[in-house]
DNA sequence: GATGAATGAGTCTTCATTCAT
DNA sequence: CATGAATGAAGACTCATTCAT
């Protein structure tokens, strides 16, 4: 694996390489990019490159798996507002995620783009793909069984197709030549992820509110 | 551009070299794919190669095109039945892409690949793409029309995302590594739909059966 | 494996390749060689080097394998003289492996650094050992049987012994620093190799003789 | 050269070194050897290598140089007894020669091969054989004028080729593929030894036992 | 004395593409 | 049309060695 540093200043040496990996992948893509830019972006010899990193791939990997987790994180955000309900959650995890792959777009396009044939990357953004998945499974089973959603939806496939639908849209909008309202695309994708699932549209704030009443 | 042969001998040659690299590309993808192999494959020398083509992408763009065309011409299934519903021909274009896309998953993969850095390759893509929510968008605006679906959503963002929902959701399938059900993915992936666009479930049946009655 | 030429130029390049590579190891040493100076010697680009062989070990092995095919066949000599006795046959092995060595001592020289690095290179050393061992193993037990040689001696560790004697002798005498005289090498050596079987000095030539008397 | 020592700290770490510096070039060869692997054998920082040893020659050289000593050394084992003759002398040098090879084997091979590109090692090499073979020059000599061994020998030639007999014989032996058992090894490259140079094989039992009577 | 970060010279190697036959 | 020999641009990568701390 690759080498960790022993001394503050070869912390700091490794950090500014990863931060110059990142710049030069965003800038010229994964292929383009070349060691030796990389290793002059971060004002160190490409010999030093090597003493951290074992290879393009391997800077890459970490990169890479250092925006995914973020992205991860940034889409667990806390559930503030117990009055809260499943679509205003819905909502939420949207902008959530839109926003951090906005702020990550330019690096995202070059993870899709290396998913593509490095298998240790497609492997880091499948482990992503998974846990989301899979919370969204739970999600979705626990309105079924409030009677809030559709029965006959399968949760399995609904969260697959769902959050392909959202990180797919993502690409598109943030990568793609065309012109988006953020606003919007979150509010468009809240309902059709509602109406797909079959969410009754004043479920839990209507029963709250009831309950109060 | 690409010679085109004038004699039989050559056109047999050409088609070939694209068999040939049809098949090395989906073996190695694009980026392992070497010129030599396709010759080999082919049973053609080296030189020859360029003599049908200009480079390694050019034969690559007229392969992808040819199964792009042909993705997008399996999706033109006649609507035979004029008394189907709206839902019918949302499961008919569902199965029916998913049934294309299995065929040509191997070269698929690799086109998504290639599209991450060719323009050219991508423009194949993004134009199949625009065709279908082109499509869409008017299949939706005219189900808004009719009362039969969501008057708050918007055409645009919805053909967009849920044809990208249905085209990841294809990728996952054919080329992750869990195993799906076709039948169950068709249904369940026009269950959402349907239920993303606020199709009244009988809305095609009452139609069909009005005009029975 | 490396290619082979399919037409007569290139079998000419490959063959320029093999004398040129032969030269430059001779002059740097296998280490020093590069592959650049081997495609200049041969007047060929580097990238042509690749074209035939598919590294400097690949082009060594066969100069080794080349060199080691000849120094066998030259022992291998015709035994003209059916009159000669086993002392005069054990002279003309030995006078023909030193003149061999002499004529290829530069390339031996390398042989032997590479043969304690490269596996293949030290096999190809080994099986010409082996074979020049075996044949000797054999003549020995003739020669005991006939009651000419000292029958205490084992024939595996005697061959072994003395093909290496004179192998090694070989090696000092033309790639050491020091100066020899190859009549005076074959007379000690066969001497002492023939004192050393305990052969009957007038065995079979005093036997030729007086079967012919 | 390279740096002695002051304290005993350092001549800690100095003898640290070269013992990891035998265990890894016995382990990977000369060239594979990297001063780093030394280094960590040593549970020494790399650059601390540097305060001891110039290069990763020099060190080879110091420890090639210690090996050799002590294998000249064990060959100069005591004539504990006056009373032995000629022949058990060489049995008990072979003994001794072939005793100390099997216990350093590895690392000659190593000398083996770096002797064949670095001046100096091979040196060491030489230097031991010469001096070898200038004492079995003059107990030749002295064997001829007792009249006890073939007058017709060349001192230097006979040196030069039964020394090396015995020393490739021993690297066959012991790094060569094959199995062998040292008594008789022993036994057999004496009698070779004996018979080459025509030893009387009563010589020391009769002055023994002359001087007995 | 010890550490380990930094350097960069020096080669190998791949493979698309050209071109003489 | 077909062949395959020849080219060379382009980068990756290793590792001995230096040096600031």
């Amino acid at each position: 694996m690759d080498a960790q540093p022993r001394s503050a200043k070869g912390r700091r040496t490794r950090a500014r390489l990863l931060a110059a990996g990142k710049a030069v992948f965003e800038r010229d893509g994964f292929l383009q990019a070349r060691i030796t830019d990389i290793a002059a972006e971060a004002e160190v010899s490409h010999g030093s490159f090597y003493h951290y990193f074992d290879s393009k791939e391997s800077l890459f990997r970490e990169i890479a798996e250092e925006v995914e987790v973020r992205l991860v994180a940034m889409d667990d955000i806390p559930h503030r507002d117990h009055e809260s309900g499943p679509i205003d959650r819905i909502r939420a995890a949207n902008r959530s995620y839109l926003t951090a792959y906005k702020k990550e777009a330019r690096i995202m396009r070059v993870i899709e783009e290396v998913s593509r044939y490095d298998e240790i990357v497609r492997n880091v953004r499948v482990k992503r793909d998974d846990y989301l998945v899979a919370r969204m499974e739970s999600a979705i089973t626990r309105l079924q069984a409030e009677g809030n959603a559709d029965a006959r939806i399968d949760t399995r496939y609904a969260a697959l197709a769902l959050g392909g639908m959202v990180a797919r849209f993502a690409e598109t909008m943030f990568l793609g030549g065309q012109s988006f309202d953020l606003g919007e695309a979150v509010e468009q994708l809240t309902l059709l992820w509602a109406n797909a699932l079959g969410i009754q549209h004043n479920a839990s704030r209507a029963r709250t509110q009831d309950s109060v009443a």
